[in-house]
DNA sequence: TTGAAAGCGGTACCAA
DNA sequence: TTGGTACCGCTTTCAA
């Protein structure tokens, strides 16, 4: 015999809850667990069954509750997306991919956009509660952070960011490779007074880019003056001024940290130090965001392979929560250089090592 | 006594599955409902129980499963956002205070990013799946679509959309009222050409800003050519290439219907047709975008209080969440003008009706 | 203040 | 292929 939905009154009108199974059930004359196995692929259902309630389901405007099967299954298809800058030129796009390829496999995003890269322990919290099956994140997350992934084996894989001391699967683009492609490159073109406008200190990815950078100039046997910003069109600005004060003038190449900054160190050297870029001073940058190649800027810089990107980190966490157990892998992309006309860029000229 | 958790071996190891407040209770010495009563703010339990109950929680890294709770309590402090295009610059800005917003609210938004603004049918029998407490929709509903939010009980808030024939709660940023403004500032400097660059014909927003801007015209008895773009940097190019044959290169004002059409329409104008602007054409745009304060483009545009506009539309939402029967409501505000030095824009020289 | 027990809306195993 | 039933992990009466 039917149980039936106790929230609904004789008269067939909907009170209060939402529709059930069970009142699809009742309304096609099966039982209970022949409407579930009607939205639960490959469960054995005989196909005039299903089209009963199919029907009765349509008709009662029933989907079945997340929440309820969530809690039986041990599977949300919920996937945690973590990002802390949201308003950063580039991660719209690598958000609306990300959200775009899991939805393919049947699986929602719930967001989390943190103001500041802190307070990050707050919000783990709430993922835990909502039991994810995986989390992708854009952000810092501490040894003891991702431990506690680990501990309650919910696997997560790092966008551009790396396991300090942790294996943890990472999907990211070569910084280092990127940042000494364009120092060969500058060069090669001639030159010498070299100046870096860097991300925020506690940016993982500003240190690389930096480190990739400083690295390579010093290999060859050149310096540089460096300034920090924050990843934003006014740090270019800001940064310009700095550099410029430091090395009277002199200044010939400017390495940018991210796309933005190199924006904006463009406008301001053609504004506040009246330069003509690159005759006067080549600017470069790094990501590829849109606004780079707009005809006013023509940045020259590396772009992220987002597609890519984001592609392997959703199938390297599908792959996990299929098997949390797969080895933690980092797959790294090579940044594809784009040739704008911000700098100045010259075949390379010497041999390389 | 205490229901020991299944799943649980008798090592003390966890096997499987996640910790449950029985064994938090079982640890704490209590029983479930104890553990589930420290959870809840405002239930009866004695300080000392909390205590040893939170410590034992904590050992354990218990968090309460939000599928079971929201289960039983019919909340499941999810909110749907749904969203066309997240790569246009201006949409990030709004998730992300909309985010933020609600989660001071102790709310998780649940994304939804279109490709399309097709397909949302598909997306919203997603959104039913998860018994959502409401969603704020930065999308086209069709009047189909907003009554079954209605039937659902399911609180919608829409932004920047108005409820076709349907009478829903929405928040918008006045379009008419900020093309008129540009018009008749436009009118005021001497322009005599118009021209017009479309969003897509689908956009509301799009609709709304041309049929402004156009109607102003028409009142103060001057008339426009109009074109077709998608809101992106490369229409602005094609759109100019498209009013200038048009016109036989007479235009001398150019309204476009976002800030990024209105930037690729000001590089097209230099670069292609070596116009200075704003002297040989003003140009204006609308949104506020950040690039449009860039240095190299100051636009002259309407800025959306986007900040005024999102913590209405969670406001409306919550209250409605809270209240689903408060009468729909709509509320407009008022963009901001711009001033840039993309337009020549006088002050109103004639009085206005 | 506390614990026992009855669900919330499904899934999955079992026997029929 | 079907229906009955025991949960999933929590909230919420209800008594004690």
């Amino acid at each position: 015999m039917e149980k039936r939905s106790p929230r609904r009154t004789g008269t067939g009108e909907n009170v209060h809850s939402a529709v059930t199974s069970y009142d699809v059930a009742q309304l096609a004359g099966v039982s209970q667990s022949a409407v579930s196995r009607c939205f639960r692929p490959g469960s054995s259902i005989a196909p005039k069954t299903r089209l009963r309630v199919l029907e009765a389901a349509q008709q009662l405007g029933y989907a079945p509750n997340a929440m309820a099967s969530g809690l039986i299954t041990r599977r949300t298809n919920l996937v945690a997306v973590l990002i802390s800058n949201l308003t950063n030129l580039y991660y719209p796009e690598v958000l609306a991919e990300i959200t775009r390829r899991l939805s393919d496999h049947g699986i929602r995003v719930l967001l989390f956009a943190l103001p500041a890269e802190s307070e990050v322990d707050s919000v783990l919290d709430q993922v835990w509660r909502y039991r994810v099956d995986g989390a992708i994140a854009a952000l810092r997350l501490s040894p003891d952070q991702l431990r506690d992934f680990a501990r309650r084996r919910v696997p997560v894989v790092l966008y551009n960011r790396f396991g300090e001391g942790e294996a943890v699967p990472s999907v990211c683009c070569d910084s280092v490779g990127g940042e000494r492609q364009l120092v060969d490159r500058l060069i090669a073109a001639g030159h010498k007074a070299f100046g870096i406008i860097a991300g925020p200190d506690d940016s993982y990815v500003s240190q690389e880019r930096v480190r990739g950078a400083r690295e390579r100039l010093e290999e060859r046997g050149r310096s540089a003056l460096v300034t920090t910003g924050s990843f934003d069109y006014s740090s270019g600005n800001a940064g310009l001024h700095a550099l410029m004060a430091q090395s009277q003038g002199k200044l010939d190449a400017l390495i940018c940290a991210n796309d933005l900054m190199a924006i904006g160190a463009i406008d301001c050297a053609r504004n506040d130090f009246a330069l003509v870029v690159p005759d006067d001073l080549s600017i470069v940058g790094f990501d590829g965001v849109a606004p780079a190649m707009w005809s006013s800027y023509q940045l020259s810089t590396i772009r992220q392979p987002v597609r890519r990107m984001t592609q392997a980190a959703v199938d390297m966490l599908l792959e996990r929560i299929g098997d949390p157990d797969l080895p933690p892998e980092v797959r790294t992309f090579a940044g594809a250089l784009i040739e704008g006309s911000s700098a100045r860029l010259a075949a390379r000229a010497e041999p390389l090592p």
